[in-house]
DNA sequence: CCTTAAGCTCTTCTGAATGT
DNA sequence: ACATTCAGAAGAGCTTAAGG
């Protein structure tokens, strides 16, 4: 993507109504840069580079600053690319200053398909992926231009637009109901000696709405054919059921219908079901995974401390399978290498020399897995 | 020829994970 | 807290093969 305007904005909190305090931006031409542009009102200037907006004041509300963002927006009409962008978005949508229909990139997403085996993409990390020289972590404008270095290096090909948010979903009472499983109490002969046919979806899913129908004495079939009585239709209807129904002149009723006759003598009970959950770690052979068996790691002591906890298993994983010999904890003193988080600041690292430990931050061990 | 059901494909739904 | 993605599961339709 040529053309972008690179976005980052510090805020009050994570609700829109904790307000927006700084927004950087940085026009993108052909690679290059074009315009940077800094919007924020520093109150106290000792406190400006500590991050997350500290030193500076609301301005979400503040009219003249709105027009210099929509200024910039009009001038160029670029696409918005942003480090999480659908948070920006959220924000800058609420208070005026773009509107939700403004092609907006989430660069994680970019990264995500143009580097797929990173432990992390938060900017920090992707930052020491890429060896990006940063001095002042979370404060807008750094961190925009910190993107546009990553962007540079990382070169993603592929983005894919944010959609325009989405209304909240619908969910009936008896959608969530049903999704703890139903078992069906009592007995009819509504549909006695009747073939019936279920096409679409109803309130119930077509399993259930099956066995009420046998629960009612009829039997129930997949196609229409002209043994079947009738074609109960929910939403989303099949075409050749619907057709074939006209043809055989089978009587169609929609779902309602049904429900109605068979809830006069019937009734529903909810039977509570365990949530089985579809997550299982996927088995990552040697032959199959990304990364690369590092022998300087053989039979050293590392040590894994300050990392989020998937990533400390992640990494775990991999050392192991490299016959290194973990210490976890942040005190471990007699070990050959430490793997620390990027961006921490950690007693361990400032004595690491003087211990002969050769720290690497996760993000520089993620790229020598990779090279 | 007719009916049924298995198997395939496509869509929708879901929980978990992840970012700020 | 919330939006979003991901990947697997489930739902539904369509096609086809088998059997009467």
């Amino acid at each position: 993507m040529d053309n972008m305007i690179l976005i980052d904005i510090e805020t009050g909190g994570f609700q829109v109504e904790d307000g927006i305090l700084e927004v950087g931006i940085v026009v993108v031409e052909k690679n290059s840069i074009v315009e940077v542009l800094h919007i924020g009102e520093a109150e106290d200037e000792e406190l400006i580079n500590e991050g997350m907006g500290a030193g500076y004041i609301f301005i979400e509300e503040n009219d003249i600053y709105r027009r210099l963002f929509i200024d910039i927006l009009s001038r160029y009409d670029y696409p918005i690319v942003a480090h999480n962008a659908s948070f920006d978005r959220k924000f800058l949508v609420h208070y005026g200053w773009m509107n939700e229909e403004y092609v907006v990139y989430d660069s994680i997403r970019a990264l995500k398909i143009s580097h797929p085996h990173l432990f992390s993409y938060s900017l920090g990390f992707v930052v020491g992926y890429f060896g990006v020289k940063q001095e002042h972590s979370h404060t807008a404008l750094s961190d925009v231009m910190a993107l546009f270095e990553v962007l540079q290096k990382a070169n993603p090909q592929s983005w894919i637009p944010l959609f325009k948010p989405l209304p909240k979903k619908f969910t009936s009472t008896a959608k969530s109901f049903i999704e703890r499983g139903m078992k069906l109490q009592g007995e009819s002969e509504v549909f006695h000696g009747k073939h019936m046919v279920f096409t679409g979806t109803s309130q119930f899913p077509r399993i259930l709405m099956q066995e009420i129908a046998v629960a009612c004495g009829s039997t129930v079939g997949n196609t229409v054919n002209k043994k079947t009585d009738f074609l109960i239709c929910g939403e989303k209807v099949g075409k050749s059921k619907i057709i074939k129904a006209i043809e055989l002149d089978v009587p169609m009723y929609d779902d309602d219908w049904f429900i109605d006759i068979v809830f006069k003598d019937l009734s529903l009970e909810q039977v509570l079901t365990e949530n089985k959950g579809n997550y299982d770690g996927k088995i990552v052979t040697e032959a199959n995974s990304p990364y690369k068996r590092l022998h300087e790691f053989e039979g050293k002591k590392v040590n894994v401390a300050c990392l989020s906890l998937r990533m400390q298993s992640k990494i775990v994983e991999l050392l192991v399978g490299m016959d290194a010999i973990i210490s976890k904890g942040s005190n471990a003193k007699n070990v050959d290498y430490m793997i620390y988080k990027d961006g921490g600041d950690y007693v361990m690292l400032k004595e690491a020399n003087e211990r002969n430990i050769k720290p690497i931050s996760a993000s520089v061990f993620n790229r020598m897995l990779l090279n």
